[in-house]
DNA sequence: CCGGGCCCCTGGATGC
DNA sequence: TGCATCCAGGGGCCCG
């Protein structure tokens, strides 16, 4: 993507809050591709009269992102291909948003507007792994609020990245029960290196299949079959054979171990 | 400002 | 076999 210039823009006519001024785009060149959290930022070059300005793009639930030909039907805004979005490229590719429960959005804002984009974007915590993540401000944050820990994880605002799968895995591997309420410098600490060390081995493996998730090539990622905990309620604990068990906490369903994590 | 609850949306799974 | 219902989940928004 970086280097090239959006020549059209278009969205499907569905009455879609989460897609915005898509067309602002058009005239601007792409002059790299950030991520932050589980936004992709797209800053963008203005050529006149185009103004500078930046492409914020979050998948949702089953948002994929493809880079086709131009005549690939695949590409073509149409009310049965789930194609949502539709940016035609300078080189004769397009860049299509392809999404079929419509919880994903894409945007353009003023260069570095992240409120105008996503309120969830503006006030986002540090990257997981980062040396901005660090275990005082982590620990210092948990023992500010009441809420549950599984509800400060995936709020976004202490660490950003972290969704339900993982989670349930960090807070399996840290030993600390989901709805726990309460969680000092030590376990804080643990928290801290759980999750950074299961975002590594999932980035590693390119990430989570089981359902809608898949690489930009189409296949999988290889990280289903490090799962501990998720998808697996009913079945054994991997460190004491306990059977694991399902519940909601933060309204998301959740996978535990009712006794290796404790409140 | 906070924490909790509900909503959005649709394919796939489950139930009758 | 076919139809109806349920469920999943990231983030926005509202309410107490």
């Amino acid at each position: 993507m970086t280097g090239r210039t959006v020549l059209a823009a278009e969205r499907d006519p569905y009455p879609a809050r989460r897609l915005g001024e898509v067309h602002r785009a058009v005239g601007g060149t792409v002059t790299a591709v950030d991520r932050r959290g589980k936004f992709l930022l797209l800053p963008l070059a203005g050529t006149a009269p185009a103004h500078p300005s930046e492409l914020v793009i979050h998948l949702g639930m089953s948002g994929i992102l493809r880079i086709l030909d131009a005549d690939d039907p695949d590409g073509q805004v149409t009310s049965t291909g789930h194609v949502r979005v539709r940016f035609t490229l300078d080189d004769g590719k397009v860049l299509v948003l392809r999404d079929a429960r419509r919880f994903g959005r894409v945007t353009v804002v003023d260069p570095g507007d992240h409120a105008a984009a996503a309120p969830a974007l503006a006030s986002l915590g540090p990257e997981p792994l980062s040396d901005e993540f660090d275990v005082d401000g982590f620990a210092n944050g948990l023992a500010a609020s009441r809420a549950s820990v599984k509800a400060r994880l995936l709020d976004q605002k202490l660490v950003a990245g972290v969704g339900n799968i993982y989670a349930d895995e960090s807070l399996w591997r840290a030993r600390i029960h989901p709805d726990a309420r309460r969680v000092g410098r030590e376990r804080a600490a643990r928290l801290h290196t759980a999750v950074r060390d299961i975002l590594a081995a999932a980035v590693e493996r390119e990430g989570t299949s089981f359902r809608d998730y898949q690489l930009v090539n189409g296949q999988s990622g290889r990280y289903l079959t490090e799962l501990d905990v998720y998808g697996r309620a009913g079945q054994p604990c991997r460190r004491c054979g306990t059977t694991l068990r399902a519940s909601v906490v933060a309204q998301r369903g959740t996978t535990h171990c009712p006794r290796c994590q404790r409140r």
